[in-house]
DNA sequence: GCCAACGTTGGC
DNA sequence: GCCAACGTTGGC
């Protein structure tokens, strides 16, 4: 039994077209304990993932990924020339968590609005005010919702 | 660019 | 352990 999520990221940053190029990416720069207890808690091989593109108009779901790698530490966290590193990380006291990423599907992109104003949706965390989780769960029946309305005949297990 | 919401820090 | 100050996120 595969679990979904939904992981953000700004365009301008790392862009859903990157992961399809690269093929896979370590998803490092988690600085948030709620987001990282989820990855190194709760995250398994292929678990499904909605790739979320935030901070652009409109936010939108740009793709579905899968875990290709359980928790490990975030070594960018101990390299002082890297702009997510954490004085307070360490080898033995790594303190930040990230998981490897692979893309599966490209789907039309379903933006945020559209997502509202679904009532099949209601509860999805991602539309919860405030909430700026940026892993976060989705429920197996949300996320079967999500593929309908991207038109996805077979939708990933 | 604004600002509401939220998380973290640190003095006490 | 409280909470004010501050920093960040991210929709709008």
């Amino acid at each position: 039994m595969v679990n979904h999520w939904l992981m953000k990221s700004e365009p301008d940053v790392y862009p859903w077209k990157q992961l399809v190029k690269e093929g896979t990416t370590h998803w490092d720069g988690v600085r948030n304990y709620q987001a990282r207890n989820i990855m190194r808690d709760k995250m398994e091989i292929d678990d499904l993932v909605f790739f979320y593109h935030s901070n652009c108009k409109p936010p939108h779901i740009a793709g579905i990924a899968k875990v290709s790698k359980k928790a490990y530490p975030d070594f960018t966290a101990q390299d002082p020339k890297s702009k997510y590193f954490d004085p307070k990380a360490s080898p033995e006291n790594p303190r930040w968590m990230m998981v490897d990423i692979e893309p599966i599907l490209e789907i039309d992109p379903i933006g945020l609005p559209e997502l509202k104003e679904n009532p099949a949706l209601e509860g999805m965390p991602l539309l919860q005010r405030g909430q700026r989780l940026s892993v976060q769960p989705v429920s197996t029946k949300h996320f079967s919702i999500v593929c309908k309305m991207a038109g996805i005949k077979n939708p990933p297990k």
